[in-house]
This record gives structure tokens, C-alpha cells and sequence, in this order.
DNA sequence: TCCAGACCGTTAGGATCCGAACGATAGGCC
DNA sequence: GGCCTATCGTTCGGATCCTAACGGTCTGGA
């Protein structure tokens, strides 16, 4: 993917159809080709790695948000996987089923719930994630050192943009805001 | 989102976990601040432009995709959104119960499905889109002109990467060997 | 002390999202 | 014509994903 027209293509096609309308078409053709890229690596993924661990690719983030920090509180996971806490809920649900992810109550506050890895999650983790890492090698293989130092300098420039801008602060959810 | 920690936290908590394994930092590094990049900045626009227009992301995506190729058919269309066909089903469903998009079988070939845009449709389009673009304005606007073309140019090696690899060659799907 | 407000994780309801299986249609080959 | 196979969009079942509303818990000031 994506789709049967190419990257060309897509972005004459965009070209005459906005012309005269004042678009931007550099920052269009930037954020349209990081969300395909996006896309591709996540179902690149799926399909390889986390296909035969029978994982999705947000259950596999969460369980390494919650390896990354053991012990975390629910809503800092979600905030760290990107997701919201309602879908948090679920996935860990999920998880938790498979023996591979446990709840856990704060002693001192007890709204609080924490989250860390069963043995069996830890040792999945373990071996799956270097064959994850793999997957990341490859799909960055064609560019050199620099131009990858660059690609991802850019990004954590988007990134940090959109983490410290004052935004929508919306309730709860995902987002950049919250 | 994406998360209490910063990036630079992230990192390092990685760095640390993943010390021996031969894990290649650079590419994980590149990946994980694509995703989140890609995450904040669905976020960011669906919590502004597309939340007045009561669209979600992938809506607007499809209403996109048939706005760039009226009469598209339904696989292709798919691609393009990168979604799978059974998901286009299900968005074509709602949007063409709210009126702005039309289905219309193709008298050559009874199999097929082509979709358009309606008046309404192709009115939204044309208002909504500025303001979408807009946003797409803002989130790369901490970029030079230079640093946002190699950024460009970094993805769309990416995505020509991945889309012209073997790959799992699934059934269907809206992978990167769709 | 007590209670109004803030904060926590969960639930409710609906839209996406996927792979797999399914009926319907098309096309090649005899 | 009559079948076998490929391909189309849809359906089905289950997991993710969201916002809004909810009950339980904490906290600070009257």
C-alpha cells in the first residue's frame, strides 16, 4: 500500500485538484507521506512479528510501556502508549487474560491502579522485541546514517511541537494535550 | 500523549533496558518517534478541525480519497485509505447515511462497487479541507523549508521501501503489499 | 469534622478495524 | 454451453478505540 496509485501519482492528482485554493502543499505532502509511512510500518509489523506472537500492534505497545516502566499507573500508560484510558481498560483486560500482564492496587491511594508484567510477559517480551528490532532495521535500511539522524531529529521536532502546544486539552484521551 | 515521560526520558529508559541485547537504537529510535509523531498529529487534528465536523480520522481519509478519484472502486479506495475492505464497508455505511457519499454498482462489471462524493459530500470538502491543510501548516512549522524536504524525502524512502517489498503478501488488508 | 470539587479507573454505547468465510459475478478453457 | 477458478464487496465475530457519564477515593478549606 498504499493503494494502487503511487506516491507520484497521489500528489499530482492533489496538485490539480487544490490549485488556485492556497494550500500548503509542502506541509500536505509531509504529513501525508509520515501517516502513510506510519501505516505501512504498523501493518509491516503486524504482519510479520506480532502476527505469530498473536499480538496486536497496541497490545505490544502497552506491554512495552508497562516493561519500560514497571509498576506504572494506568493513566500514565495510557498516556505513554497513546491511547485512552477506556481503551487502556480493555487491552488490559485482554492482556491480563493471557497471563501475560497483572493489576495491582496502590496501598496509599486506593483510586490508583498499577500495572507491571508477569514472568510470562517479561520473558515474551524478551525474545520477541529483538525480532521487533529487526523490523525497525530493515524498514530504515535504505537510508544512510545521516539521512536516518536527520528523519528522526525532524520528528521528535514535530513531536515536541505538538506535545508543548497549548492545544485543545481535551478531558482525557490521547492526545498531544494530555 | 504522548505520555508523562519526555522523549529524552523514553530513550533513555530503553537505552538501559535494552543494553546487550544488540538492539539497533537508531532504527528503534526512528520508528518509535515516527509513530508517535503520526499519533500526535491524528490527535491533534481530529480534536480540532475534524472534531466540528463530527468526522474521525479515517472518515475524513476515505472522504479524501474519493474526493481525489470520484468513482473509485471500492478495493482501490481501500488501499488508498489503507484500511482493509471490510473497514471501508463499514465507513462507506456511515457516510453514505449521513449523505456525503454515494455507492453505485458498475454495469460492465456487477462485482464491482464505485464510490462519490455527493454535493454535500464535495461542499464539505472544499470548506473543511483549507482548514485541515491548515493544521498540516502548523504542525511542520517549526521546520525549515530544507529540513522539511529531507523529512519528505526520508518518508517517502520509507514508504517506497516497504510498499515495493515481498512482504506477507496477505489475502487482503491494507498492508504494504496490497 | 465535613463536604464540594478534583481526580482515578471503569462502564456504556457506538464507530473503526481486522482476518476469514461467504455468496455473487466474471473469465478462461474445453 | 458448462464448469473451474479468480476476484469482487459484504458479512461475521472479536478486539480496539473513542467520548461521556459514572461511582469510588482523595483533598483542602469552612
Amino acid at each position: 500500500m498504499t493503494g494502487h496509485h503511487t506516491l507520484s501519482e497521489t500528489e499530482r492528482a492533489v496538485a490539480t485538484h487544490l490549485r488556485g485554493l492556497g494550500i500548503d502543499l509542502t506541509a500536505q505532502a509531509a504529513v501525508s507521506n509520515l501517516y502513510r509511512a506510519a501505516n505501512a510500518i504498523r501493518s509491516h509489523v503486524s504482519k510479520t512479528v506480532l502476527r505469530e506472537a498473536d499480538l496486536t500492534w497496541t497490545s505490544f505497545v502497552v506491554l512495552w510501556v508497562v516493561w519500560m516502566w514497571d509498576g506504572i499507573e494506568t493513566r500514565h500508560a495510557a498516556a505513554e502508549a497513546a491511547i485512552s484510558k477506556a481503551t487502556l481498560t480493555g487491552v488490559v483486560r485482554t492482556m491480563e487474560r493471557r497471563g501475560l500482564l497483572r493489576r495491582s492496587g496502590d496501598p496509599d491511594d486506593r483510586r490508583l491502579v498499577r500495572l507491571s508484567l508477569t514472568d510470562t510477559g517479561r520473558q515474551l517480551m524478551v525474545e520477541l522485541f529483538p525480532r521487533f528490532n529487526a523490523e525497525e532495521s530493515y524498514i530504515v535500511s535504505r537510508l544512510s546514517r545521516n539521512r536516518l539522524a536527520e528523519l528522526t531529529e525532524g520528528l521528535r521536532t514535530i513531536v515536541e511541537h505538538l506535545e508543548t502546544a497549548p492545544g485543545g486539552k481535551s478531558a482525557d484521551g490521547a492526545g498531544p494535550t494530555a
